[in-house]
DNA sequence: ACCATACCGTATCGACCGCTACAGAAGTCT
DNA sequence: AGACTTCTGTAGCGGTCGATACGGTATGGT
């Protein structure tokens, strides 16, 4: 018993969303703005996804899923330290990416400071992992590290919306990583 | 031929403004807010500031004026690194205060570049006095530091408006530390 | 005293905000 | 076919946005 089927893809909708979202954030866009640049009158918007704010929760998931595999990729790399390397580099290309808003939807908006908090855990389970393997000192405090490397993130997605160059965003990312602990060694 | 004299005071009217748009930003705050904190009704307003906007580029000219004087103070350190420092010390101090908004209104108000690149050359001034004062390496890039510290200054204003303390703050300080250049050797 | 001037509060402007009532259209069901 | 369900576009809801018209009020100048 099904009835008028949708005429929109919401899949395409969703990502058009996210990418207006990432441009102008949460209260700088407007449902106007949503439904002219989804094609879609308010009332379909709303019967697809709910109110703004459900339909910014949807869209600001489907964004950090996004991220998190190329989190994921970064983390299974063989050291700590090549992991963040790639995290950073990650973070520089995809903050200056010609087809796609400048800066990072997550690290801007306000409200998504639970999907940094995850951000913080996934960098310091990480390096947890290095401290494990005896490729960072066991008197490392990875959790300060990891609040740093979110910092340094943060900054280059701001230094992205100011109209830094990837390359702006790779020579903060090679700076940060001069803060880098010195080498575990084998004999205290 | 003076008419009906003032009667609230503008230098404190303003500076409540600064405590608004500090905490909610340009966008998010309206003029209602403004006249209610400020506690004036909207035609005073309008005619002692002119419009929103004008009223925000005083305020966050009043902000910026403030930040450095203690930027000031901190340049005439000895030492480019002292200077550094101190100024990563302020700014874990200021974006933490209980008698403030959390975080920094200059490196988190998308409109403010400006104000944020004269950071960036304040701060790359100090490096090449370093440079020149045989501190710093003279193959230093100065200005790449520089934008590094920006970036670790606005992922600290970040972290503090997440709920990040002074404490916290000054964790991503002293590592970023860690990433100052080694000490200039005297002989190649 | 009286005018000119500049600020005061009230009440409101048109535009836009997020959101929805309504009626018609396009499907599946019996 | 006809009933039923769900999506469609239009048109508009109450509320808030930034900004002002207006008449009243407090001062200085003459």
């Amino acid at each position: 018993m099904a009835g008028r089927p949708r005429s929109f893809d919401r899949d395409a909708a969703l990502a058009t969303a996210v990418e207006l979202f990432w441009r102008t954030g949460y209260e700088g866009t407007s449902v106007a703005m949503l439904t002219s640049a989804m094609g879609v009158s308010p009332p379909s918007l709303y019967a697809a996804f709910g109110d703004k704010h459900h339909l910014f929760e949807e869209a600001s998931a489907r964004y950090f899923a996004r991220t998190c595999e190329g989190l994921d990729r970064a983390v299974e790399l063989p050291t700590a330290r090549a992991a963040i390397e790639r995290m950073l580099e990650d973070t520089a290309r995809a903050h200056t990416g010609a087809a796609t808003p400048p800066g990072c939807l997550m690290l801007t908006e306000p409200r998504l400071d639970a999907q940094r908090e995850v951000l913080h855990q996934r960098i310091r389970d990480r390096l947890d992992r290095g401290v494990q393997d005896h490729e960072l000192p066991s008197a490392l405090d990875t959790d300060r590290l990891a609040a740093f490397l979110v910092a340094v993130m943060r900054g280059m997605s701001g230094c992205a919306r100011d109209g830094g160059t990837t390359e702006d965003l790779r020579g903060i990312a090679e700076t940060a990583m001069a803060a880098w602990p010195a080498a575990h060694r084998e004999r205290a």
